[in-house]
DNA sequence: GTCGCATAAATTGGATCCAATAACAACCTA
DNA sequence: TAGGTTGTTATTGGATCCAATTTATGCGAC
């Protein structure tokens, strides 16, 4: 969404096209996506937009099979469990590799955002609030794979948080207001240790909710 | 390696050669990938070889910058570490996905790899047969975006794996089957909990004897 | 009426050619 | 002589055209 763009190739331009597509949910699980159909949509011929296909690919946003096209991943309830599983594991490390370098300015931004999810709490505002939330913890993270790992994490499940948001409302926000209320306040002592374990706890509650929820699997049309 | 192959389309054709030469490090770190050149040695145009590119690079294995081309990336001793904090993390998972699933004969499998360890100890010989025997213990685990993920993991710290073992040749081999003696124990006591305990602490004692040899990371020429 | 097969349409994969950008070198100027 | 500048070359990015593969459709046989 910034502007940066001078240095934006074709491709690179695609592919950001795509992946806010994607995730902001215009593209469905499941849907199929015709090369030619993407070209024509966002300008370019098909050459770029192979491309950026295989770039959001790497991304985890969509699958491409040989001579068969490229599709958005529709993912099934025990997928999904993995994908938090695993978040639940790589990211406490993110956290702890950032922890040593968040500035106080960065705890303030963070401190912010926290207070701009708990006024207003639109359902998709909260997806891109709580998303910056998180992100801004591992601003300290300076590890290119470790946060590529995240997002990608980030990127494959959140068509699901975005269902499950849907379903339940902001019914649950207080629950998470408490989460990262206590996140932070550990992250101002520089406990990393307790900052692990609120986030763990944090990420297994959501996906022991998520899975008790089997209708956010079904495809929708 | 195998030329079983009448269905390889080109692009993943040169991908799986890219892959291979770069982890028996035929290609080193640091090393420019120019399109023409793979495109005449590997045969096919430089479409295929841009596609394929981009595969090897979702995997981890060359970085690609816009308008510069690509490389095989070259990792300083922080990001190596940080990658096996990610192994010790996200392994133990994949394991326990795995141990469910793992029949007689895959332990069987996996005993008779250790076997071949254990015999011969040729340097190249047992980055293999050490990768085979861990990837066994993972069979069981059918989650695509957590093997992914581990193999990610594999394929980018593979030449700093083979740069410690060139250095200190077979002399830890003790550990090394020590550890995985106990590793096959646990899994046929269908032990979880031991199994993941034992598997981290090989990850990290690995971890610690890596950081600690920082002429791994000198450019070599 | 349904299954199977063959043919046709649609879609992806690959090759060649052209344009844009970045690395490199030589040159000119102070 | 050092530094900046400009022109040249090498390399990557993109467009168009053609081939191969898959998918859809319709016809025929049982």
């Amino acid at each position: 969404m910034s502007e940066a763009s001078t240095e934006s190739a074709a491709s690179s331009r695609i592919a950001q096209a795509l992946r806010d597509d994607i995730l902001n949910g215009s593209i469905s699980p499941g849907q199929r996506l015709r090369q030619e159909d993407i070209a024509e949509r966002l300008g370019g011929s098909r050459l770029p937009v192979r491309e950026a296909l295989r770039i959001v690919a790497a991304e985890g946003l969509v699958q491409i099979e040989p001579n068969k096209g490229a599709r958005v991943p529709l993912l099934d309830p025990g997928e999904v469990e993995t994908l938090y599983r695993m978040r639940e594991r790589l990211e406490p490390l993110a956290l702890s590799e950032s922890m040593a370098n968040l500035s106080s300015a960065d705890l303030a931004e963070i401190s912010d955002i926290q207070r701009r999810i708990e006024q207003g709490v639109d359902v998709t505002e909260f997806l891109i609030l709580d998303r910056e939330f998180h992100m801004a913890t591992y601003t300290g993270c300076s590890d290119e794979h470790l946060m590529l790992s995240v997002v990608r994490l980030w990127n494959s499940t959140q068509h699901y948080r975005r269902a499950f948001m849907s379903l339940t409302g902001s019914g649950r926000a207080q629950i998470v207001n408490a989460e990262h209320r206590l996140l932070m306040e550990a992250l101002e002592r520089r406990d990393t240790e307790d900052a692990e374990l609120y986030l763990l706890g944090h990420i297994r509650r959501t996906r022991k909710e998520l899975v008790r929820r089997p209708e956010i699997f079904s495809t929708g049309s």
